[in-house]
RNA sequence: GGUCUCGUGGCCGAGCGGUUAGGCAGAGGUCUGCAAAACCUUGUACAGCGGUUCGAAUCCGCUCGAGACCUCCA
């Protein structure tokens, strides 16, 4: 397939050609969760925006290693530095192991992950199991001389890294101004700035997670691991680098940093950040409290949500907007992606049962162009979606007899359907499929015959009865010319 | 305080120099025993004020407003 991907690049903040380094391979290495807590809505928006991006690079033939990792350790509580340990912290609070909680959280989000049609990535590492590969990282850096001990800990000398490299790059930062930011904090460190990170912190006597190391019994910094695992199953350059816009800095900068010492270079080509999702315009997330786990919604039972939203819904009111823009939740604006998805989704259905013609009002080919064009320019889904729309007009017209397709165009439009609906925008139906579907659709047709006969015989009384009953029952009876139809509710 | 981003019709959200975005909601109509769905028609939108231009939502400046990062955060 002939490649024409642009995507933007947070590192030179333009539109870029995707050129892999070595295609038709693409390695992707996306930050993960920290799993102390349930998944919110926050975190789905990376998830299916890489999802996004990995279905169609995968749809463009290229073999892609996508790697999202499970950081299950070293993500402090308060600061950087001095706090404890995310899942010590739940550990203790809970009396359960920390492995315990890491479980327990990490299968609840691949649970959340296969709802929202999240595909598996190819590698999912977790930073405890990578602790000897962020020693040995550590260890070449400091024999490089750009890290210094205090203490059993390890930090990173920004200020030395600045002078041949540029700190602040990525982010857009200048040192200088993080040195006039830093420099009123209170409380005397060990580190000799403000702004150096850590890459080994030593375990305080009441720390469970630890591991032994050169200078100490204690567990990486944050921003090691992913360097490490990155550099691990991609390689010391690979192509993409992904994550949410609160990362930037100074999680991706110092991954920069590190990686260039480490490994002599930048650790990726292109660095692609998603947008956050707003709640009365504030970022969602775990600082701010204010967010709504996905469980929350898929179950409705949060005092914000006026009703349940199906995965589905929440997966299309992600793709509505695009990846980079800011995306506010409201109820409103999912009951209206919940209504536009399900009659995009009619539609598809509609697809299979149009009659053709002789000829075609309609310019397939084109369309189908376009919505390549859509997602070649910055993966925009709001575009493609805007163009699934006019497929749905087309296909509901000829329904109509108001517009006609020839037979080929229908097939060209199911294949089309099929590739972007379904294969990159990861969009299915929800029906529940179960074993009684079969005796349930016998049923339905008994019972629909008999209302078709005492609408044959303008016995509107019984058919109101039976609509109405059925109604009570969740069931949508609906008349149109070719007989009544039927579906279930939710 | 520093750096950066954004402000589009009732709501969500594309576009980013000239062409209808799209979805939801609303209004009118077609269809229909009724209802629903669908279809057709329908919207004085681009925070404000200046400037550049033949032409600006789109570029520049200022003002106002909102947000992100600078500390863990997707």
């Amino acid at each position: 397939m002939e490649n024409n991907l642009i995507l933007y690049n947070t590192l030179s903040r333009k539109k870029e050609i995707f050129t892999p380094l070595k295609a038709p391979f693409v390695g992707m290495y996306v930050c993960g969760p920290t799993v102390y807590g349930d998944a919110h809505l926050g975190h789905a928006r990376p998830a299916i925006t890489f999802d996004l991006i990995y279905r169609y690079l995968t749809h463009l033939d290229y073999k892609v290693r996508y790697v999202r990792n499970i950081t299950d350790v070293g993500h402090l509580e308060a600061d950087a530095d001095e706090g404890e340990d995310k899942i010590a912290k739940k550990a203790r609070l809970e009396q359960l192991e920390p492995m315990e909680v890491v479980q327990y959280y990490s299968d609840r989000y691949h649970e959340n992950m296969s709802q929202l049609n999240v595909k598996k990535p190819s590698i999912e590492p977790r930073a405890s199991g990578h602790i000897i590969e962020q020693i040995e990282m550590v260890k070449k850096i400091m024999d490089e001389g750009y890290a210094y001990e205090v203490n059993g800990s390890v930090y990173f000398d920004v200020f030395k890294y600045n002078q041949s490299h540029e700190y602040g790059k990525l982010s857009g930062r200048v040192l200088e101004d993080l040195i006039s930011n830093t420099r009123d904090l209170e409380g005397q460190t060990e580190k000799k700035n403000g702004y150096d990170f850590a890459l080994w912190k030593k375990a305080m006597p009441e720390h469970i997670m630890r591991w032994p190391s050169p200078w100490s019994d204690g567990f990486p910094g944050w921003h090691m691991e992913c360097s490490a695992m990155g550099c691990k199953y991609l390689g010391e350059y690979f192509d993409i680098h992904g994550g949410g816009m609160d990362l930037l800095f100074p999680h991706h900068e110092s991954e920069i940093a590190q990686s260039n010492i480490a490994n002599g270079g930048d650790p990726a080509k292109y660095w692609v950040h998603n947008n956050m999702i707003t709640i009365n315009g504030k970022k969602m997330g775990k600082s701010l409290n204010n967010f709504i786990t996905l469980n929350e919604f898929f179950n409705g039972e949060h005092k914000s949500l006026e009703q349940a939203f199906s995965p589905m819904t929440i997966r299309f009111f992600i793709l509505q907007a695009h990846y980079r823009s800011t995306l506010d939740f409201s109820n409103e604006a999912l009951v209206a992606a919940e209504k536009g998805l399900d009659k995009l989704l009619k539609a598809s259905e509609t697809l299979h049962q149009l009659k053709a013609s002789d000829q075609s009002d309609f310019n397939v080919v084109e369309m189908k162009l376009n919505c390549y064009r859509a997602l070649d320019d910055d993966f925009n889904s709001p575009i493609l979606i805007a163009h699934l729309f006019e497929v749905v007009k087309w296909i509901n017209q000829v329904k109509h007899e108001k517009a006609k397709l020839k037979k080929e165009d229908i097939e060209a439009l199911k294949i089309l359907f099929n590739i972007f609906v379904f294969q990159i925008l990861g969009l299915k139906p929800e029906k529940q499929s179960n074993d009684d579907h079969e005796i349930v659709d016998g049923l339905m047709n008994t019972i629909l015959d008999i209302r078709k006969d005492a609408k044959d015989n303008k016995n509107w009384g019984l058919a109101d009865k039976i609509r109405d009953e059925l109604g009570k029952l969740k069931i949508d009876i609906k008349d149109t010319k070719e007989g009544a139809s039927w579906e279930i509710k939710e």
